[in-house]
DNA sequence: TTGACATATTCCCATAAAGGAATATGATGT
DNA sequence: ACATCATATTCCTTTATGGGAATATGTCAA
């Protein structure tokens, strides 16, 4: 097996530099236009298509036709269910339980690194 | 240019789905061992072995020995880059600004759909 | 040392990627 | 209709993947 396309969800579509760059981009507020984001991102006109579409392809932006060109803007809901998965985390770096329990393993590790 | 190795950065390692039901299974503190992953996953040892150097690469985990097993865990503060990378947008669909504005864009949209 | 167990690594294949170059599509103004 | 601007799509090449099979490494117990 290979491995999965990049619009088979939005955790393999965020997973490329400039998808990213692209989506902080369009949630800053400006640069709505594919040719703004040629201009900031410095990428090939083609490229940055091909990464809007990847990022359409999993919701992650939506498209709004203006004319000659067409306005991209991130989907909000789309993007929450990275930070909902991150989310289901955070206990492990917040409580402090759980860095005293770091501590105790790296500890652990420690020792056992010396057998 | 192909696309980035998945040992590049967490964005990359967290991209696969396997690779990230390891990450829930070590956070759950359930299954430390690879066994017991194997186990829990149903996917071969190689697989999942492989799968943990991918992680291990980019620091989302961690590895102990215990006698003949190793244990792994999760690396919290990897994960957290994660966390805090989403959390950047979290006002896209916490404020209620937003969603007016986004209501706003829909009926634009849909009146710009129908020329 | 030898054997059994746990895990990691290597080799293989089919598949998909990202960017570049070239081209197609689509909208606007004349 | 036509030229032009904005964007999307196709074709190409290089590179990396994930899993399977086989094998290597490392640890313990007798």
């Amino acid at each position: 097996m290979s491995r999965a396309p990049t619009t088979s969800d939005v955790f393999n579509a965020i997973a490329e530099p400039r998808r990213r760059e692209i989506i902080t981009l369009l949630a800053s507020g400006n640069s709505r236009s594919v040719g703004e984001l040629v201009r900031a991102t410095r990428l090939a006109q083609p490229a940055v298509s091909k990464h809007l579409a990847v990022l359409r392809a999993v919701g992650l932006v939506s498209v709004q036709r203006a004319g000659k060109s067409r306005l991209y803007a991130v989907n909000p809901s789309e993007l929450k269910r990275v930070h909902d998965w991150a989310k289901q985390f955070e206990k492990l770096w917040t409580s402090q339980l759980d860095r005293i329990k770091a501590r105790a393993e790296r500890k652990a590790q420690e020792r056992s690194a010396k057998n």
